[in-house]
DNA sequence: GTCTATAGTGCGATAGAC
DNA sequence: GTCTATCGCACTATAGAC
């Protein structure tokens, strides 16, 4: 994984062969493939241990919570993933930014991540189309404040931009009277 | 594209070759490439008219309009364009569902339509975090009232889906006050 | 570790429309 | 003559089968 982000970002992303991310890492070919389903996937190496805190965390929200408040439970372990790795996140982001393949890659991991969240969420009871919309926006709010982290200088406040970023969200989608309060 | 839908839903997306599609709309592979930057592309012809008429409903919704408000005001021209295509959207949601790789490509059409809608609510005034979060809670119901409908027998109520479906994202995300409503 | 099928590209030739 | 669509062919990288 250390070998193929560095190359991708002196060389870029198409122009690195796996051929070359193999010798680099002292291995062959066919065991990178062993290892990564494709050359896109060594990007996106830590995604299980990810899903796997917040799926903890939605099950251990409090029995009486909302789908919505189950379903950013794992806002603070995800978060606490991240601490310390935000010069990596900026690299990560660059890279991803400049590969249309590697975007799709990234959004299908959030949406695997979601019905994750969408299946944790219905085995506490919420009902499934509520469960599928408090995992997406949930994922939605995380996805923005995490391209909101990776953009800014300040290796601190991710997990406050995943509150703010919430807020946001509440005030767009809060029922019409008297418009959404942001505009 | 109707040789590739077809041959597709025969034998599979993996299992038919960008040749034998080809062969079977009576052109080379050379020139199949001319009209699709990849094989995933020929499942999604119509997504630049969609785009088309989404905008022109965003842009042309009402000036004081709150961001959510003018976000879905492509739902109107949206629904209309899928009229009488319940069949095909039937077919085309059962390959796609059979292939993680077109899973992505549907996914990255419909981040690169939200941005879209994002820029669009942007020229109207609209903050630019709130335009994001606008443009994804309402991409998020058409993808939702989407599949919903594809699963249905009956091939009407597409429109109405996408209200109902809103209407569940509006209780979701409801600020916390006894809890949802929905749960 | 080897071999192969297939996606996808670059370039030049050809044919027809206007 | 110019523009556009299609084609033919050689070529590379991925990915998977064995």
């Amino acid at each position: 994984m250390a070998a193929a982000i560095t190359l991708f970002d002196e060389h870029g992303y198409d122009e690195t062969t796996v051929a070359e991310i193999a010798e680099r890492a002292g291995l062959t070919k066919r065991t990178f493939f062993r290892y990564f389903a494709d050359k896109r996937e060594v990007l996106f190496g830590g995604a299980e241990e990810l899903r796997h805190r917040w799926l903890e965390a939605v099950a251990a929200a409090p029995a009486g919570a909302d789908p919505l408040t189950a379903a950013t439970a794992g806002f603070d372990p995800v978060a606490a993933m991240f601490a310390g790795r935000h010069e990596f996140a900026r690299v990560r982001a660059r890279i991803i930014a400049a590969n249309p393949d590697l975007q799709e890659r990234e959004l299908i991991k959030l949406q695997s991540l979601a019905a994750s969240i969408k299946t944790a969420l219905v085995e506490r009871g919420t009902p499934a189309v509520a469960a599928i919309l408090a995992a997406q926006a949930a994922l939605t709010v995380f996805h923005v404040a995490f391209a909101r982290w990776a953009e800014q200088d300040d290796p601190a406040g991710f997990r406050k931009l995943m509150d703010v970023s919430l807020d946001e969200l509440r005030s767009v989608t809060a029922p019409i009277p008297g418009q959404s309060g942001i505009n």
